[in-house]
RNA sequence: GCCGGGAUGGCGGAACUGGUAGACGCGCCGGACUCAAAAUCCGGUUCUGGCGACAGAGUGUGGGUUCGAUUCCCUCUCCCGGCACCA
């Protein structure tokens, strides 16, 4: 019934179309604006709700408003008349800006057909059996797929199936068709702000907006200009603003607004692989480099920044530009890094926040140790300029050396959790780095390093060149596959451990020892590189650390003679047996019968059942 | 409101595929060394009972599945992040 004749909805639930009790448009929508021509209440709603907040979190949360057009639609198999109402929760800017109102299978549309008397038509019947007429209040549940009902010749199908048949039979009649939807909406790239990259437009009276030429790009921002936290500076500076239109050379203002900076982050690490060429955004060294192999972003950044990124990498590839769909092709996101928040509010004056490391508790008080003051504690946040919480790390630097922070920083949490900053343990990586250091030059200082003969090796030798050998693979796997350097930090203290209690009387003794070390030590290189490289060189070796490669560990040392099994009666640990490495399952069970402790408590009862966990565990059920 | 992640000793965390809860480190307690302190080294450290061997309890809450649950399922509570103009 617009101009013609059709009004166009998108759904991703067409089974729930002979629910429709009613069509809901953004206020934007034309036929929003043509019914407000009419009808001067309406016009005041539309009015409201473009002021309105477009936010997500804003439009979930607010009153579901609405005021009827007093047009109606037909119902594309029924044909029965459906009223269209304009709504504040529909937005004009995804799918259609017009959605079909099914109260009994959405919520949005449920708390708004209450609100407003409009029928609720239940079409889909749980398959938990958790309801079968959808009545106030909301559940979850009526908002799940299950089985059509009362949807004629497309009652009784599952939801997927009758998404698909409803869709096919509406693209029969020429009604509608399936498509995929993103949901992508417009991005609007202009700030208003002084440190963006500037857009390149001139505003001239006589020609309207020209594009600067490209002999006059790039733009160049002012260096001098302070912002006074009051609008763009840009727009302040005459000598910026004023310029001639490239066209007919009279007067013109230039562009002030600048880009966001999410468009720079769109596509920087393509700017990378050529940063050296002044004539084209990328050349073909972008498409020798890239994807990005492994990129590290914040989880903050999980939703936008990397939306934008792969959004910008398909609209350069449409142009041609880069042969890539996608930007990245693994992805370790960080997690946050918390800090206090402290801040004071003088009154009619702004909040001002104060670094967690100038604040100190005196009974239970939050105070400023400059003035001896309370300041207001408003929980933990993420670390921001704003909230002026951050840390810096040159004073750990300072103190410690980078070694000791990069170390403490890896050990302290895996990488994908959040974390609250204390640097409390600092001290523990610290003395780790000194042990190892001791430790080296405790062996080195005993003489020329021998090469052992490893089959010839004691028991406490063989089993620290295990141990080396595992922490390897430990380490290996640790750092290259699961990102926990935490795990893989503490596996090399073990090693250190060990070695250091191993006897270096004999040259077989030392030269294990010595392979220990070089494993820390090759193994630990990438997160206190500069400590690591003096020891490998401490350790004999005439070359640079960096150039040596990863170590692989000898599947020799790996083997184990005997192992020892937990035994459980009932589940619960109540002794343990060693016996010999792959020994058949008759052994281990009858070593497990008569381990004493468990014996006691299985107290005579008969066995009903004996769970063996190769290399693991014995489970005795009594 | 919706989406994602999380909760384990005094603290940060470990337990990777349902199989020994608390690795490693911090802190704390005790000891050695020292005139003393720092540093270093040795021992202890989930809670409860016990001299001890050991036993009982225990992974935010309540329930379930299993021989066995921090791990899987359901419920609830709290915390962190995102929701398109902080980046």
């Amino acid at each position: 019934m617009g101009s013609s004749g059709v009004l166009k909805v998108f759904t991703t639930r067409a089974d729930t179309l002979f629910g429709a009790t009613f069509m809901a448009i953004a206020a934007e929508h034309p036929l929003a604006l043509a019914a407000a021509a009419r009808d001067p209440e309406l016009a005041a709603f539309v009015d409201e709700c473009r002021r309105g907040s477009t936010m997500e979190a804003d439009v979930a949360t607010q009153e579901k408003k609405g005021l009827p057009t007093g047009l109606h639609v037909r119902h594309p198999f029924t044909g029965a008349p459906i009223e269209v109402w304009v709504a504040n929760y529909v937005l004009m800017g995804y799918g259609e800006g017009a959605v079909m109102g099914v109260p009994a299978h959405d919520e949005r549309d449920f708390e708004f057909a209450g609100r407003h008397g409009i029928p609720i038509v239940t079409v889909v019947k749980s398959k938990s059996g958790a309801y079968g007429k959808a009545v106030a209040p909301w559940i979850p549940a009526y908002g799940e797929h299950g089985i059509t009902v009362d949807s004629g010749e497309f009652s009784g199908l599952e939801s997927d199936a009758a998404v698909d048949a409803i869709a096919a039979a509406l693209e029969a009649r020429g009604l509608g068709a399936k498509r995929v939807q993103f949901r992508l909406r417009d991005w609007g790239i202009s700030r208003q702000r002084y440190w963006g990259c500037p857009i390149p437009l001139i505003h001239c009276p006589a020609c309207g907006d020209v594009p600067v030429p490209d002999k006059d790009l790039p733009v160049v921002l002012p260096e001098h200009l302070v912002p006074d936290g009051s609008g763009n500076p840009l727009a302040k500076t005459p000598e910026f603003v004023h310029c001639t239109c490239p066209q007919c050379g009279g007067p013109a203002r230039r562009e002030t607004d600048t880009m966001d900076t999410f468009v720079d982050s769109s596509w920087y690490f393509l700017r990378f692989a050529c940063a050296d060429n002044d004539e084209a955004m990328v050349d073909a060294r972008a498409h020798y480099w890239l994807p990005v192999d492994q990129y590290i972003g914040g989880i903050e950044h999980a939703i936008l920044h990397l939306l934008y990124s792969r959004f910008w990498t398909r609209v350069m590839r449409d142009l041609g530009l880069v042969q890539l769909d996608e930007p990245f092709a693994k992805l370790l996101t960080q997690g946050m890094v918390l800090n206090h928040i402290y801040y004071r509010h003088p009154e009619g004056g702004r909040r001002s926040y104060f670094n967690p490391a100038d604040v100190e508790m005196r009974d239970g008080v939050p105070v400023l140790i400059a003035d001896g003051k309370p300041v207001v504690h408003d929980g933990l946040g993420t670390m921001s300029k704003s909230k002026g919480n951050g840390v810096d790390p040159s004073k750990l630097i300072g103190e410690f050396g980078a070694d000791t922070a990069r170390l403490f920083m890896m050990f302290t949490a895996p990488p994908e959790q959040s974390l609250e900053w204390s640097d409390e343990g600092v001290q523990g990586a610290f003395r780790f780095i000194r042990r190892l250091w001791k430790a080296v030059h405790d062996l080195v200082s005993l003489g020329p390093l021998p090469s052992a003969d490893f089959a010839a090796l004691d028991m406490e030798q063989k089993a620290l060149r295990r141990l080396a050998h595992e922490t390897l693979a430990k380490v290996t796997d640790d750092i290259g596959r699961r990102h926990t350097f935490n795990t893989a930090i503490a596996a090399t203290m073990e090693l250190l451990n060990v070695a250091t209690r191993t006897s270096t009387a004999s040259a077989q003794g030392r030269a294990v020892v010595r392979e220990a070390y070089e494993v820390i030590v090759l193994t630990l290189s990438p997160i206190i590189p500069h400590v690591t490289h003096a020891l490998w060189q401490s350790l004999g070796h005439a070359t640079a650390l960096i150039e040596e490669p990863w170590p692989k560990p000898d599947p020799v040392a790996l083997v184990r003679d005997e192992i020892e099994l937990v035994v459980q009666v009932n589940g619960k640990l109540r002794g343990r047996v060693t016996v010999a490495a792959g020994a058949p399952e008759e052994v281990v069970r009858a070593a497990a019968l008569a381990e004493e402790n468990a014996c006691r408590f299985m107290g005579g009862k008969p066995v009903r059942k004996v769970i063996i966990v190769p290399g693991k565990l014995v489970n005795i059920v009594v």
